[in-house]
RNA sequence: GGCCUCUUGGCGGAAUUGGCAGACGCGCUGGACUCAAAAUCCAGUGCCCGAAAGGGCGUAUCGGUUCGACUCCGAUAGAGGCCACCA
């Protein structure tokens, strides 16, 4: 409930799965169709903040128009098993969860979550054991662990480790833990945001700008899980797009990592010796490797620049880290960089080759580190060719294979158009020359591994979970703070924790969160000792990342859910939604599904089975001319055109003429007064003027927002959800078209014409019912449509095509139309069929046919 | 720049998945009813030629596979979505 009420968008979804669910249940099942509101975090705390009304008020009147709305379009949600996030009785459990996940930790071994107690409990065993870095290794010393120990050695034993240590060791083993990194702050919301909600270098609620700065977080560990969330997807039931939008941002690499020895490093006496470990999915390419760049955050930079280099690496340091993020992807095209002054040595075959830092090097993904082969890879070659450094081509394009055609270049002179990014076949890389890409990978990583200067590896783009934010309108963390900083964790029996109520409750614009000025809620005294909560909150996904479970047992005080009962409903077996959800809320409940699931909360690895994605739908179809300065354009200028009307001169700008480059101004037009001819609208009066056809997406600021309401209020809900269902396919994008509607009441209309009568203004005619309708055989051809309808219109719902099912239903009663007698039988199975999209009428005719009883579940 | 999806009458969209293209609705044209309108009913409506019978063309464009292509393959053009310096 971000707004003040419904957009004819919201019941597009919402009708689908009630005709679903109304169809499930008149066959007898039992049916979970609930509906609550994810009611916490920043489009509705910015929707109070901009009414300057307290969120808790907002949020309850937004809640009540959206329930209103909805009850008057007919939708049979179960309204006891409502459920509100922003309730204490529900962020318990939310609260709850995070402290299932942050008393947790990963198992690489068995590849799932286990309790911190586990690990403890290995480790007092000293079956772990605890490497210099933190990290902790199985013990080496017990039979068949000798592999392992050239890793971990020089290792401790837990017994062995200070308090402070042992606690550093835990902390970073959890699933929910505190980082100090580069976070996406964004100024104007006043909080971090996860790398999700920021959309190019812009927040993805307001639209305003993202800067990088590094601030002590939060952050969930859903890399851990990169794996099973990308190979789960093969059991789910989803559209192909969205499994792939996910597969993509998951960003599965499969390469090598390669360590290069720095160059000339005893003699320089600078200490021990370094490597720099590189990422690459290329390493056949190794050959063609002609210098390397350091993301400039990375930890060796500090260690490999010389003193008469230091000035310009560092300077260069403190330009990239004030980059905006907007202004770093805005420089994306021209490469930047410094040599470091020193060199590194190709492992395969001794090369020197001269160390750089560039921020088109990420310290984010991989190991912050590339090995650059500009031959063969674009960006690296445009960095070549303005610093002037050497292109070897390794791999040589197979020839007559179309697809290789760019940037293919042999051995003769002038400069390469472009990097060969394709595969191919191995040159200039002796031991593996003429092998196929995919072969030389291997043989050179085999190689590398060999001398232990290369390994495989996988790499994700995925990158761990933000979760706090610096606002007021969230879950609070049920966490407490030492004088040091440590956290500890909230019994259950204090749970929930309780959004304190302020008055101030803005963002500080400053990263300190509104509750640090809740003075009596912000200090608690324990055994002597002052803590200070945790003022950070968690983000709007967090109460959406299980509402399916509450929904099943949306009361229960004791437990998130009920064991038994979530056995027997889960996993859900249709979700329908809109695809903005797809690398949010989709994958954080898989996330956090998957742990519940480790640790025997829940009994499926995936929440969702079946997941349909409704396709937006768009304002209604809009016609513009065009004005270059006080002058009518012409067909052919306006395909001068070049799109797109900056945002901040008005929605009146329509493009920039390409060749004269004015501005081109559009007025709308009634659709009326347009033709076509051709390919191409013009205006009937000027067939030379061009008409620009299409519609928008709906939007406050374009003016082209339906309401519900008018809607029902003009032909009332039945004949709502009717257009909505036969617009087209659930879907597919489709242009709203207010005009289209009378089709659907004509529909309606008629069928109450062939079944109750001719009496309009709702005077009965007594026996309630059609005098055509009597008792009847159904004869033969109508009998045979009434059951092709029967077979269509069940088929289709199991589909979600309900566009179809409706056309069918319309043909059905164009042939009652046209009958002397509607046999009984036949109008109340008619009837049936159309309950699920009409419900109110449907059971207002059922009961003048002389039924008792309701429809709803009629078999 | 990469990945994905899409392109069928004036409009929204059908087509049992390779077998009568345009179901159904809107709009439009003509007619009935009406003093008139609304509502309703009847007939027509892909484009072109034709009074009609009939004929020709037709699913973005070009090419291919096939007895047969809206459907499968390749290329091109256009629209939309997602990601984006991820090595």
């Amino acid at each position: 409930p971000s707004g003040s009420g419904l957009h004819v968008g919201h019941p597009e979804g919402y009708t689908a799965t009630d005709i679903y669910s109304r169809y499930l249940r008149m066959l007898g099942y039992n049916v979970l169709h609930p509906m609550g509101w994810d009611a916490f975090g920043l489009p509705a705390e910015q929707y109070a903040i901009k009414h300057n009304v307290h969120p808790a008020v907002t949020t309850r009147q937004n809640i009540e128009n959206f329930r209103r709305q909805i009850r008057m379009l007919g939708l049979s949600y179960d309204w006891d098993r409502e459920i509100d996030t922003t309730d204490p009785s529900y962020y318990r459990w939310t609260q709850w969860i995070f402290l299932q996940i942050y008393n947790s930790y990963f198992d690489p071994i068995d590849n799932k979550a286990r309790p911190i107690s586990h690990l403890l409990h290995q480790l007092e065993n000293e079956n772990y054991v605890v490497a210099p870095d933190g990290s902790i290794h199985l013990n080496p010393q017990q039979e068949g662990m000798e592999a392992l120990s050239g890793h971990v050695d020089p290792f401790r034993f837990w017994r062995e480790l200070s308090p402070a240590e042992q606690r550093d060791v835990i902390d970073g083993m959890r699933l929910a833990y505190t980082d100090e990194a580069p976070v996406n702050w964004c100024p104007a919301l006043g909080t971090v945001l996860a790398n999700e909600e920021v959309i190019d270098g812009k927040s993805e609620v307001g639209g305003f700008p993202v800067e990088r700065r590094p601030m002590r977080q939060w952050m969930l560990r859903i890399t851990a899980y990169a794996e099973r969330l990308l190979a789960d997807l093969d059991l789910l039931q989803w559209p192909d797009s969205l499994k792939e939008m996910q597969r993509n941002w998951i960003g599965k690499s499969v390469g090598a990592e390669i360590d290069f020895e720095i160059a000339d490093w005893k003699d320089a006496g600078r200490g021990d010796q370094d490597v720099i470990t590189v990422f690459t999915t290329r390493p056949d390419t190794l050959y063609g490797a002609t210098y390397l760049v350091l993301a400039p955050e990375h930890p060796l930079v500090e260690r490999v620049t010389t003193d008469s280099q230091r000035p310009a690496v560092e300077a260069y340091q403190a330009l990239t880290r004030n980059k905006s993020e907007r202004d770093r992807l805005a420089d994306a095209r021209d490469k930047t960089g410094v040599f470091t002054g020193s060199y590194a040595v190709n492992p395969i075959n001794d090369e020197k080759i001269p160390i750089w830092i560039a921020d088109y090097v990420l310290m984010g993904y991989g190991t912050g580190a590339i090995m650059a082969v500009p031959a063969h890879d674009q960006r690296d070659f445009e960095f070549a060719r303005k610093f002037n450094l050497p292109i070897r081509q390794v791999v040589r394009p197979v020839q007559e294979s179309s697809g290789a055609t760019r940037g293919e270049k042999s051995d003769s002179s002038g400069p390469l158009p472009a990097a060969f990014e394709g595969d191919g076949i191995a040159v200039n890389s002796e031991f593996i020359n003429g092998l196929p890409t995919p072969q030389a990978k291997e043989r050179i990583t085999e190689a590398l591994e060999a001398e232990g200067t290369g390994r495989k590896s996988v790499k994700y783009k995925l990158r761990d979970w933000l979760f706090s934010r610096q606002r007021y309108w969230g879950e609070p963390f049920p966490i407490l703070l030492n004088a040091e900083g440590d956290h500890f964790p909230l019994p259950e029996s204090e749970l929930p924790l309780k959004l304190p109520e302020m008055d101030d409750f803005k963002p500080t614009g400053t990263p300190e969160p509104p509750l640090s000025k809740a003075t009596e809620w912000l200090h608690v005294q324990r055994d002597g000792v002052i803590y200070t909560r945790e003022t950070n909150t968690m983000p709007q996904w967090a109460g959406s990342c299980w509402y399916y479970l509450r929904f099943i047992d949306p009361k229960n005080p004791s437990r998130f859910v009920d064991p038994e009962k979530e056995k027997y409903w889960m996993p859900v077996d249709l979700y329908v939604g809109g695809v903005e959800h797809a690398v949010l809320h989709l994958l954080y409940a898989r996330f956090w599904h998957k742990v519940l699931y480790d640790l025997g909360h829940v009994s499926t690895p995936e929440p969702f089975a079946r997941l349909v994605n409704q396709g937006l739908i768009l304002g209604e179809m809009e016609f513009h001319f065009f004005q270059k300065g006080d002058q009518l354009i012409s067909a052919e200028e306006f395909s001068q055109i070049d799109e797109e009307a900056t945002a901040d001169e008005g929605v009146r700008l329509f493009g920039i003429h390409r060749k004269t480059g004015e501005k081109v101004f559009a007025t709308r037009v009634d659709e009326t007064l347009v033709e076509k001819r051709q390919d191409r609208y013009v205006l009937k009066a000027h067939p030379t003027i061009a008409v620009d056809a299409r519609s928008f997406k709906m939007s406050k600021s374009r003016g082209n927002v339906v309401n519900p309401d008018s809607i029902v209020e003009n032909y009332g809900a039945d004949c709502f959800r009717l257009y909505e269902m036969y617009m087209g396919p659930l879907e597919a994008p489709k242009p709203w078209n207010t005009r289209d509607i009378v089709g659907m009441s004509r529909f309606l209309n008629s069928v109450w014409r062939n079944l109750v009568g001719e009496e309009s203004d709702g005077a009965d005619t007594g026996s309630g019912r059609s005098s055509r309708v009597r008792a009847a055989e159904i004869p033969e051809a109508i009998d045979r449509q009434l059951h092709r309808t029967i077979k269509k219109v069940g088929e289709d719902i199991q589909n979600l095509r309900f566009n179809t099912a409706i056309a069918e239903l319309i043909k059905l009663n164009n042939e009652l139309s046209g009958l002397e007698t509607i046999p009984h039988t036949l109008a109340s199975t008619f009837t049936l069929l159309l309950a699920p999209f009409a419900p109110h009428i449907a059971e207002e005719i059922w009961q003048r046919l002389g039924h008792s009883g309701s429809l709803a579940r009629h078999p």
